[in-house]
RNA sequence: GGCGGGGUUCCCGAGCGGUCAAAGGGGAUGCGCUGUAAACGCAUUGGCUCUGCCUUCGCAGGUUCGAAUCCUGCCCCCGCCA
């Protein structure tokens, strides 16, 4: 073993909360081949967001040496549904589905992956297995195993259901180590108990045990929870530079160290007030998901829109049926927004519309055309549309 | 198989014959303040042709002048015992 092993070890896992066992990446290293560096993606959420990115960016370490990345498909295991919990709305998805969810995850992860060193492979290749085989993957784990899990025994202890089907998801992501012979699998340090029985499942196949890699949860822009689409508090990717550099500003301080240390990999600047830096963030955030000149007209955009209280420069137009007839404002509204008419008169009532600058009250519920015409109609903070009449 | 506990609006959760579109909290939204931060205050949070009307409390029937609340059947969930 040689120190630049050692060193590079220590690089990929610097930022890692996990990696596990002690020594273990840079016996992997030693080997001198190419790494096999396992991520498994769910095809029901195909919005890659900033959270995912954490992960991403460390495979892409992996990648700038030389490594392999495997990512994996999760399309058998989500044709089965997953029962988890209270969402146990989570759909099975058809095969087209899974196709198309996955081949869009795989699109936008490529925004920070490098294509050409991906192996992207179905776990459908090997769990539509035989009973017997499903048996033989069984016997490799114990139920109090599975339910040292945190959220298992936390469920259990509270009552709440469990599913054998579920008890069965952390073995069969297990399998697909084995499947694909993984050295190295990351995750979310959520995902510390999967990588962990991954191991014990390649032992008990004879395989070299992979290394599990864990890396922080990127909070969401609430500030608290973990970053998840089902919970409304992330960035996609695929954002807008405005709507990215908006919502960055809006992410509580508290929150802004983490933000910049999973993100940036740095702290952020010592001699800004938290403002600017979150300026700064935001900024750095869209010119990596898009250029530097996007960000320019982002922070531009903000500064007119949010800090001047302007009308931004491209604003939608909507267009009314009738040049002649009178406006039903509440519908009107509704149609542009995608709110109710009921919810459209509370929101007149509360100052919340406002037409060519001047506020709207529920004396206006009915306005003429031709009053309309032109104007800039606005809903809360961010809601613009251009009102227009036929000729 | 036996016994017990449940299914209420986005979520949690009160309500147990009228005063119920349904307490309280969370979340969300709007207004104010502001740095689209935090904190704080006020308001809104089923729909509509909106001082009223319509449709909701697992599903279907029934009792009643009147049901989320009572009765019957069904479906689903949880726990315990076996």
């Amino acid at each position: 073993m040689t120190g630049s092993e050692a060193s590079d070890a220590a690089f990929l896992a610097r930022d890692a909360v996990d990696c596990l066992p002690d020594s273990g990446l840079q016996r992997k290293l030693a080997t001198g081949r190419p790494l096999r560096v396992k991520l498994g993606l769910d095809p029901t959420a195909p919005d890659v967001h900033l959270g995912h990115t954490v992960v991403l960016r460390k495979l892409r370490e992996f990648q700038d040496r030389g490594h392999v990345v495997v990512l994996i498909i999760g399309d058998y295991t989500a044709r089965i549904g997953d029962p988890s919990g209270r969402s146990s709305i989570r759909p099975r998805l058809s095969g087209e589905q899974v196709d198309a969810n996955a081949r869009s995850y795989v699109e936008q992860a490529a925004t920070v992956l490098d294509p050409d060193c991906i192996e992207l492979r179905h776990n459908s290749e090997w769990l539509d297995m035989a009973m017997v085989d499903l048996f033989a993957l069984a016997r490799t784990t114990t139920v109090a195993q599975l339910l040292e899990r945190d959220d298992f025994s936390t469920r259990y202890a509270a009552h709440e259901p469990i599913s054998i089907l579920e008890l069965l998801y952390p073995l069969m992501q297990a399998y697909d180590s084995v499947a694909v012979r993984a050295d190295v699998e990351l995750g979310g340090t959520d995902q510390k108990f999967n990588l962990l029985l991954g191991r014990d499942v390649q032992r008990a196949y004879g395989i070299d045990e992979q290394v599990a890699l864990t890396m922080p949860i990127l909070t969401g822009l609430d500030g608290e929870r973990k970053m998840s689409k089902s919970l409304g508090n992330h960035i996609g990717v695929g954002e807008s530079p405005e709507e990215i550099y908006g919502k960055t500003l809006s992410l509580p301080d508290a929150a802004m160290d983490g933000w910049f240390a999973l993100l940036l990999g740095e702290s952020p600047p010592p001699d800004l007030a938290p403002r600017d830096a979150k300026h700064a963030l935001a900024r750095r955030l869209v010119e990596r998901l898009h250029s530097a000149q996007d960000a320019h007209s982002a922070a531009e955009h903000f500064e007119r829109v949010f800090v001047q209280h302007e009308i931004p420069d491209d604003v939608e137009d909507a267009w009314l049926d009738d040049a002649d007839a009178t406006v039903h404002m509440p519908a009107l509204i509704a149609a542009c927004f995608g709110r109710s008419r009921s919810e459209a008169r509370r929101l007149l009532g509360q100052g919340a519309v406002k037409l060519g600058g001047q506020t709207l009250t529920t004396d206006d519920l009915d306005l003429p055309a031709e009053r309309l015409d032109g104007a800039i109609l606005q809903v809360g903070k961010r809601g613009f549309r251009r009102i227009r009449a036929p000729r």
